[in-house]
DNA sequence: GAAACTCGTTACGGAGCCGTTTCATTTAAG
DNA sequence: CTTAAATGAAACGGCTCCGTAACGAGTTTC
């Protein structure tokens, strides 16, 4: 179905969507972040520090410290896991969510706009 | 055309394709980096310091950085335009356009491989 | 209950990027 | 010519992130 995309169409939808991300004013999340903050909205929870860990191949303190800084950014929080005191869950919230969906309306509007060009 | 992507969709493309990123052991380019690399690699040329700071919405420096560290992993290349020596002309090179390419597979592959999925 | 283990965080030194200002070089204007 | 403008680079201070090595709190094992 509809995701057989050329090289150039690639090539230009990731051109297109860093440029409007750069250019507009909200602060750049990196590569790790992003990774992060969309496994935790995209997949099935509960989410640890552990399993962020693992499952980006790095350190937990990157986890820990991106934790950090997207909560200051209110895209994430943390709680403490009743059943085994150790573990922290991480939790979706609201600007989070908001966040992601604008993302995605970005991505599908630079695709869609890939059409009238070429 | 063949570029109407759902929200599902992209968020998983986006998600997938960082995550790919992340994990191999190659260099992460920031967005800035990334709309620099591939404005000169997607537009057609000359390239000047000023016309890509411009485009970008961001300070010269900026650019000269960005062109300073990613001419240090090789991607890019300066030269002095001799019509204007004021300029400086940004050129492509061998290395570049290898990694845009791989960037490219990445991202392709990325897209055909969420028809299994959902 | 003492020791070993697990989990997440903090501490530390190092590296990279950012924004602004300042500068040297080159070109254009008067 | 002299002056003004334009271009890209360098300098400075600040902030963020990184990787490794500790550390405290909680849990399991014996």
């Amino acid at each position: 179905m509809g995701l057989e995309l050329s090289t150039a169409e690639v090539l230009n939808l990731w051109h297109d969507v860093h440029l409007t991300l750069v250019r507009d004013d909200e602060p750049d999340l990196s590569a790790r972040q992003i990774s992060i903050l969309l496994t935790i909205y995209l997949e099935a929870p509960p989410h640890t520090v552990r399993d962020l860990a693992a499952r980006l191949n790095v350190a937990k303190p990157v986890i820990t410290r991106a934790l950090d800084s997207m909560g200051k950014l209110g895209l994430v929080t943390r709680r403490r896991d009743e059943k085994d005191r150790r573990n922290v869950l991480i939790q979706r919230t609201v600007t989070g969510a908001l966040y992601v969906e604008r993302l995605a309306d970005t991505i599908a509007s630079r695709a869609s706009a890939l059409r009238d060009e070429t």
